[in-house]
DNA sequence: AAGTGGTCTAGACCACTCT
DNA sequence: GAGTGGTCTAGACCACTTG
């Protein structure tokens, strides 16, 4: 198979290979957790040099695209899974405890204005709300408010949910074929409601972190919308500029 | 002048180049701003080729140590400049109206147990301690808290502070010949006291975002240690995870 | 025009992983 | 041992900046 790489003029032939391969992988060519053809393979596909080629595979890694292992492959990224909203928050005894996790409710609903903006869909289109409580030795430290577009996330809407994994996005991933791939935190501050503060053993308006995140799957679309709220005073977060 | 490059097993050629490099920067031999020699010329005087050469380079400037121009040479990077910790809060009208600066306090004193275990000195080790009250058009919007360790800071212990920059960092090299290369910010949440709240505009007690910055020089010593407070509910940051 | 970094090639060899 | 990505070389040519 040969394939030609159109150059647009004063762009460069290993971004060029890059963005083609990039529209390769969005198209499903080779879905997440695939290996990609060997390097020497596409590098005569393109008709480039080799060390062109491994440039654009290198552009990919560092945009998170793919992964490249030394000695097995390069391989399309799957969904992240060490995101934890609890990086933000110091709770507990600091050792890396293992936080359970409950889901205190599960509803469909017409989307709000305001989430309906965030997912990017139209506003009254059906989502899934999911609203969930995480613990660490039966302290509750941390309240999830997760909005899903609904006809995408059908298969969480009904059937049991006590069994779910407590990480969610391998769980979409595995059930409805949805790969996050990317997510944005909007850090902000504010109080609690009455009904969150019981659920979190706060009194109602005490002051809280609340961190804001759309998820994004490999084109680019909002898949997930998700508010958190925790004890303002456990909040803390490290930035390192340079 | 030629150099031997001292290979560790089961180090790269271009890992060892770098960081013999990163020595002769830490060394002062190219001071912040300074070029360094061409490609050419460093590749032969290491006999290595010049692939590899620009390999060491590139690692130095993913590491921010130095700045790659085409057509002008590498350069020592110079100290940090845009680094405002307005940039954790929205203040103002949101255009990007410029921040006056006032200082509020200076002086010498004997460093707290705190200040000297982040600063990386013996505690009682004299400091400056500068108080500085930055505001948008009238508003008071961040109180910052600046500990300096004093032999290396005297310039500024005394003269006219009316006169300053608004950005300190540039003022720091230029007036003490300290470099800012890195800076590390932990945010938390707390309140201010009474003091703080009168100069900020808020009432004692009220819920503040408290930023504690740490500022490296390039041989990685701890130069600048300070502490922000600003209103909570101005406070905001966007983390994107990959 | 001279000097700098950026792109691209062709090919040799090494290090890691799997079976 | 076969297949993968990682390192290193030598050299040609291009693009940008400065005098």
């Amino acid at each position: 198979m040969s394939h030609v790489l159109a150059l647009e003029p004063g762009q460069n032939r290993y971004a060029a290979l890059a963005q083609a391969l990039h529209a390769r992988i969005l198209a499903g060519e080779w879905p997440p957790g695939a290996a990609l053809p060997a390097e020497d393979v596409l590098a005569r596909a393109y008709g480039v040099a080799l060390a062109t080629l491994r440039r654009a595979l290198e552009l990919l890694a560092s945009r998170g695209l793919v992964e490249r292992v030394h000695g097995r492959g390069t391989f399309v990224r799957e969904s992240l899974s060490g995101a934890t909203m609890l990086r933000f928050f110091r709770f507990g005894s600091g050792t890396g405890e293992v936080p359970a996790s409950r889901v205190v409710s599960r509803r469909r609903l017409p989307a709000s204005a305001e989430v309906a903006a965030r997912l990017g869909i139209g506003p009254g289109e059906p989502v899934l709300r999911i609203q969930r409580l995480r613990s660490l030795g039966d302290v509750p430290c941390l309240l999830e408010d997760i909005h899903l577009p609904l006809p995408l996330f059908e298969p969480l809407a009904e059937g049991d949910a006590s069994g779910w994994d407590d990480l969610f996005y391998p769980m979409y991933a595995r059930r409805c074929g949805v790969h996050v791939h990317r997510a944005s935190d909007d850090i902000g501050f504010g109080t609690c409601g009455a009904a969150q503060g019981q659920l979190l053993g706060l009194p109602a308006g005490h002051p809280c972190a609340k961190v804001q995140r759309q998820a994004f799957d490999l084109a680019g679309r909002c898949v997930e919308v998700r508010t958190s709220l925790g004890d303002a005073h456990a909040f803390h977060y490290t930035v390192t500029i340079t």
